[in-house]
DNA sequence: TTGCATTTTTAGGCGCAGCTAAAAATCTTG
DNA sequence: CAAGATTTTTAGCTGCGCCTAAAAATGCAA
């Protein structure tokens, strides 16, 4: 499987940039930035990508995963952000707090622990940043859809999955009233709630309960 | 603080093969078997140890941590021994499938990261082998000798450590009489044990209790 | 004590992944 | 469409950690 850690990121912004951008080729200034290397180091490791068949190199134009490249990069994003959920919801990190130590867990090579630690976190959809979790087998779950609260058009019961940029003293706030992940608001809860938190709470619909884990 | 993974994994092999044996200096042919490496990877990465101050190295003679290298090595000690008894006791691994998975994970760097481990796992005192695990201090606990249950002479009241060569079959039958890490055993209840399980259970005796997170 | 066998270090290379500077290709614009 | 500006790749270097082969130091034995 994965050799080195390098690889492994540079496939994971190749995922991250062809995702969020239509067009499906990048350029090797754009992954160099976002990695925080030097275009020529990433123009050699595209290459060496290319050689393992995980991206098609088009000199010149940019890079493109494959399919098994897109593959490899989806089982590192659920590694990152199983990671990530484990850090927050077991150990009590903040949301801020996690990316660099899930970076590095997430070059951990074993497929067992991924297993049991998915098993363990309760087959999370999302990480705590309201990310959807693919699954195993690279693809998501498709109910898992994560909103702004504040974009809740009409106002249904729904689960906190995440909370975006919360300051230490709104968590505190935010959990004083009972609000942590996982838990179930009803319309007229959400009414209640200061207008901030609106933009700060992800939740996902939920149509029925019983996912407790 | 580290640098890199190899380093550690020299100074880890300087610690271990220097506290087995009692003359305190260690060849670097020893490191090297030891490493899966050739002795002269090893001369040249003992001679970078030295220029950092975790090693002293007497050319020709071998080598030897200093205080500043013997914290260091205790504390990636620490760490794999925590994360081990993470896998074991969360994850639900056997004993004998986790050192290669902690070997990977002591190598993450975050003080924070072992600081919320220990205390989540209710700052074990000893690993699932039964091997001691270091405190932040570089010291060990001094209570924390660990027999088999079937070798406590007097029976007294004692607390569950590890669980040696433990099936699955076993260790479900263990948590359902409610016997689990961390379980603490009266003498009354350790006469109303399999036989079987006294050779399984690695236990410490405890003087009084108290100590909970 | 001198000479040989063994251990350890030094010398010199290799692969990886980064860098800078220069060359090549593409884009832009008059 | 041609020429300059920009992007991307190639060329050539560096540091790290490993290797093998050679040199140096140690230690044993006659």
């Amino acid at each position: 499987m994965s050799k080195s850690s390098q690889r492994e990121d540079h496939l994971k912004a190749l995922y991250a940039l062809g995702e969020s951008q239509p067009s499906s080729w990048v350029s090797t200034t754009q992954m160099a930035s976002h990695l925080g290397v030097k275009p020529p180091s990433v123009s050699a490791m595209v290459q060496v990508l290319a050689e393992l068949g995980w991206a098609e190199h088009r000199p010149y134009h940019g890079a493109r995963l494959t399919p098994t490249g897109r593959k490899l990069a989806l089982s590192l994003v659920r590694k990152h952000r199983l990671w990530e959920t484990f850090l927050v919801a077991r150990l009590g990190f903040g949301w801020e707090e996690v990316h660099d130590i899930a970076e590095q867990l997430e070059h951990v090579d074993s497929v067992e622990l991924v297993k049991r630690l998915d098993a363990y976190l309760g087959h999370p959809q999302s990480d705590p940043h309201g990310d959807p979790i693919p699954k195993a087998d690279g693809t998501f779950h498709p109910e898992g859809e994560v909103f702004v609260l504040a974009e809740l058009n009409p106002l249904v019961r729904c689960e906190v999955k995440a909370v975006r940029e919360g300051s230490d003293a709104t968590l505190s706030a935010m959990s004083a009233k009972g609000i942590a992940l996982g838990s179930v608001l009803m319309p007229s809860q959400i009414e209640a709630l200061p207008a901030a938190w609106l933009d700060q709470l992800m939740v996902c619909k939920t149509v029925d309960d019983g996912s407790a884990d």
